[in-house]
DNA sequence: TTAGGGTTAG
């Protein structure tokens, strides 16, 4: 059998076990409502109070039943080790079977290497280990990411001959992975073709999409003989967490047209996807699932609901589902506070974080991108530089690109320009060239063609087949009307070659998504929606519009141009729009890049004269244009 | 008398 050389075979020495006070019943007892699908489980609480009854009636000696308790208790969803390890103690001689149960324990608690503490000093016993030892041990050795542990518990189990036990097996392929050891995984795989059973499969599976590896995933669950819920959930998420959305999507379809159960991990990664891809109908159907099938709204479940509403443009919906959410952790608070700082609503993000610290949090990096992007989007200018130096002085969070993407871009928009560079400048990482190309548009803003030259000029250096770096120093130079370096750096653009990256906007429409892109002619009602942009043309002229053509950079006539912005993918999605909603119904867009000028103000416009709303989620933020104006008070 | 695999935030 194979098995995966560690540096050294030999376990550590036991330390001695020392006795531990019984943990004391201070802890939270409202646990998070049980799944239907699950069997209950007793509460510690619950054990403890069997615990004093046996002492009482004078049973404390009676091992078996010691044991039993401590069964009890490794079947707890979180249980502290110490209470577990009290019993354990007063058992004079610990069976294989009281012993599993504590090393499962110590698997299960914040220090799962003390189960291998416990190992060894069981091979010094008469006491002598069985297949559920290795399966337990196995898994601490998962939990703790302890390679060379779990490599020398390998070794032991082969030794001992439990290593044909397929949930020994399974236990190993899935610490191989856990360690990204995927080729020790397969091959413990490959090794035992005959005896596999669906959980071998599923492991493999996802050692495959922990491995990035969707092609070699998708093979192995076409060949699997069978397919449980896990599997398909596993499928999902490998295409969910790697981009491949709409495929994530589709697997869910197929899922449900083969009528298997879901569960509540394939609906976390289904509305992961709906969120990322901003399709509501979408994710309000997964929601009227969760709520059809009487799913509890599981601290998982919520905050994947309140994910995805925010991510569509339902922040009042997000709002309400965490207000009314019975047990929230960090995960769905730093899901609110992102989704209001998305939205724009900086004061009330800043609110929640202060509430978040009140109620005793600890705030993480995600947290601070939040709280630096509400402020950076709101033109929080004075709380951004306090929040940033709360961040790394009190709670000793270092910051990363993205927490200097948001001062930057706050303190650039705000027109605190030498102070970003100063920002910059001071980092003890090399810059992402995000950094100067955000500080660059804010140049733009602020018409500082001497800096945004330098700028521009280190970035063509830096990151020359960027395209957006040529657009942004050309429109510099055309605001200060230096057309002559127009000229120059639109040819440099040209020799480069660079990939403009395509412009798309996605728009939801009776079940079905359509997407276009600038000048799409590919619709079916291709015809109708031009006839609704010359529609709109008119409409938007006789209110006072005139175009800003400064985001187009080619080599044509203003009317040209102004035909270029015409049909940008936003423009022709809100025709669609137009076209396919009722009178007064709010249209919804998701557009991959950020929205233009022009485009920005032309949709402030159609939202008065069309007196609809529309929601616009661009890449950076959402607006939503109402009475002719945005939320972002045109500050993006 | 005890077992395994899947989920979420920028």
């Amino acid at each position: 059998m194979f098995a995966y050389k560690p540096k050294s075979f030999l376990l550590s020495l036991p330390k001695h076990i020392s006795n531990s006070q019984i943990f004391l019943a201070n802890s939270n007892s409202q646990l998070s409502p049980p799944l239907s699908s699950l069997p209950p489980r007793p509460s510690i609480p619950q054990t403890k109070q069997a615990h004093a009854q046996i002492i009482v009636s004078g049973l404390a000696a009676d091992s078996p039943l010691i044991s039993h308790l401590l069964c009890f208790l490794a079947l707890s969803p979180s249980t502290p080790f110490h209470y577990s390890l009290s019993l354990y103690q007063s058992i004079k001689y610990p069976s294989v079977f009281a012993t599993n149960n504590m090393i499962r324990c110590f698997a299960k608690s914040d220090s799962p290497p003390q189960s291998l503490l416990l190992f060894s000093s069981m091979l010094r016993t008469c006491v002598k280990p069985n297949n559920h030892t290795f399966t337990f041990l196995l898994q601490a050795c998962s939990r703790a990411l302890a390679l060379n542990e779990g490599a020398q518990v390998h070794t032991v189990a082969v030794k001992l001959g439990f290593g044909g036990y397929v949930f020994v097996r399974n236990a190993l392929i899935h610490l191989y992975c856990s360690c990204s050891r995927i080729e020790c995984s397969k091959r413990l795989f490959e090794e035992n073709a005959s005896s596999r059973d669906v959980v071998t499969w599923n492991s493999m599976l996802t050692a495959f999409v922990r491995d990035e590896q969707i092609g070699a995933a998708e093979k192995l669950f076409e060949e699997m003989p069978e397919r449980d819920v896990i599997s398909w959930s596993t499928m999902i998420s490998g295409y969910v967490q790697n981009g491949r959305l709409g495929e994530g999507l589709e697997c869910f379809k197929q899922m449900r047209e083969k009528g298997m159960r879901l569960n509540e991990a394939t609906l976390v990664s289904v509305l992961s996807a709906s969120a990322q891809l901003g399709l509501l109908e979408h994710g309000r159907l997964v929601h009227s699932l969760v709520e059809s099938l009487n799913f509890p709204l599981t601290v998982s479940l919520g905050t994947a609901l309140i994910d995805m509403y925010a991510k569509c443009g339902c922040i009042e919906q997000s709002k309400l589902l965490f207000k009314n959410m019975p047990k929230k952790d960090i995960w769905t608070w730093n899901v609110m506070i992102c989704g209001l700082a998305s939205h724009g609503i900086g004061k009330e993000a800043l609110a929640l974080f202060q509430r978040f610290i009140d109620e005793g949090f600890h705030p993480v990096n995600v947290t601070f991108i939040g709280v630096l992007g509400a402020c950076s989007r709101a033109g929080l200018v004075s709380e951004g530089r306090r929040h940033f130096k709360l961040m790394t002085e009190k709670y000793s969070i270092l910051p990363e690109m993205e927490h200097y993407g948001c001062m930057v871009d706050m303190l650039g928009r705000a027109g605190f320009l030498d102070e970003a560079v100063q920002l910059i400048e001071k980092m003890t990482v090399p810059p992402d060239p995000v950094l100067w190309a955000t500080l660059l548009g804010a140049c733009k803003i602020h018409g500082s063609i001497e800096l945004g030259e330098k700028i521009g000029k280190k970035l063509l250096k830096l990151d020359p087949t960027h395209d957006g770096h040529y657009v942004q120093l050309a429109s510099i130079y055309a605001k200060a009307r230096k057309w002559e370096d127009v000229i120059r750096v639109r040819r440099l653009l040209v020799e480069q070659n660079t990939n403009k990256a395509a412009g798309w906007s996605l728009i939801e429409a009776q079940g079905t998504v359509h997407k276009f892109v600038a000048g799409d002619r590919e619709h079916e009602r291709s015809l109708e929606i031009y006839k609704m942009l010359e529609k709109i043309g008119i409409r938007i002229a006789e209110s006072g519009y005139s175009p800003n053509v400064s985001s187009v950079l080619h080599d044509i006539g203003e009317e040209e141009k102004e035909n270029a912005i015409k049909e940008h993918s936003e423009r022709l999605a809100m025709a669609f729009g137009l076209l396919v909603t009722g009178a007064g119904d709010c249209i919804r867009i998701v557009k991959n890049l950020r929205v233009c000028e022009d485009c920005h103000e032309v949709s402030k416009i159609i939202s008065r004269v069309f007196e609809r709303e529309i929601i616009v989620r661009d890449g950076s933020r959402f607006h939503h244009f109402k009475d002719g104006k945005c939320s972002c008070l045109d500050y993006w």
